[in-house]
DNA sequence: CTCCTTGCAAAGCCTTTGCACGCTG
DNA sequence: CAGCGTGCAAAGGCTTTGCAAGGAG
């Protein structure tokens, strides 16, 4: 509830104006479990109120990311999925066979990211990582399906 | 020119023919210096021989990323690139505002990848990996063009 | 000779855009 | 009120698919 309510404050000073479909928009993301992709954000907003268009999600998305309210992340092949900033920084591991992924600990890339800030003054993205790779189930039937 | 070969073998022995159109979209492929997308391929094919299709050149991806013998990468955007697993593992740093990468190296990752493995039970992909962030540049222009 | 592959063209999918109307601030 | 935001519908880019003809093995 506050988590949207700070979203929407965020917008208004940087003067956007805040309608119903953009609130809309935002609930179904800030309360959102996880990442949902667009298509889930519109259903869920449709459930709500039949006055809310595709476009306009993807628009309300667009605005939030431009603000660094929210991120865009691709689960590799056409998988987009979008979240808060306010879920915090998190890694998935999406397995590139089955799709479907685990969270890990964001710690384990603690180090990784201050070398890589060293060696190359790169900056990762540790609000929203997806390593892809094979999940332990993926694992054993990547051998027996290779006929 | 072998590392065609090898991925042709490959293919033959998985039962797959060779046509003069899968050959040229591999010596595309395998001859990139880095990743390319299926445009380029489809593009340096084209140079080489009009009698090949869009349709061709994806099909053909498809059967070699099917086999494991490619990779393809979502550089975030709409930016997909494809490679030869026989490039090597290596890690892309990919701007999220620029675009542009940066090759880091992919020794920086093994223990990372040691630990999701003893953690998780997951294999991350090494041969290919993408980490999303900021460069150097864009980490100065970020704050100014926060208006 | 079989049937895997191809080219062609059309469809598909997700996302973006142009425009006039409507609502926020 | 001024002008941003919206719905609608159409376009857009990339990728996939159906089908008959063609070529690999």
């Amino acid at each position: 509830m506050t988590q949207c309510q700070t979203l929407i404050q965020a917008l208004r000073q940087n003067g956007y104006r805040i309608t119903p479909q953009r609130e809309m928009v935002i609930e179904a993301l800030a309360h959102a479990s996880h990442h949902i992709t667009a298509e889930e954000v519109y259903e869920r907003v449709r459930a709500r109120s039949r006055a809310v268009n595709r476009a306009t999600v993807y628009r309300t998305l667009d605005v939030l990311i431009g603000q660094g309210l929210a991120s865009r992340v691709n689960l590799g092949g056409a998988v987009v999925v979008y979240a808060t900033r306010q879920h915090g920084s998190h890694i998935h591991l999406v397995c590139r066979q089955c799709l479907q992924w685990i969270e890990a600990d964001p710690e384990l890339l603690a180090s990784l990211g201050l070398q890589l800030q060293n060696h190359y003054r790169f900056a990762v993205d540790f609000q929203h990582l997806c390593l892809p790779g094979l999940c332990q189930s993926c694992q054993s039937t990547q051998g027996a399906e290779e006929s």
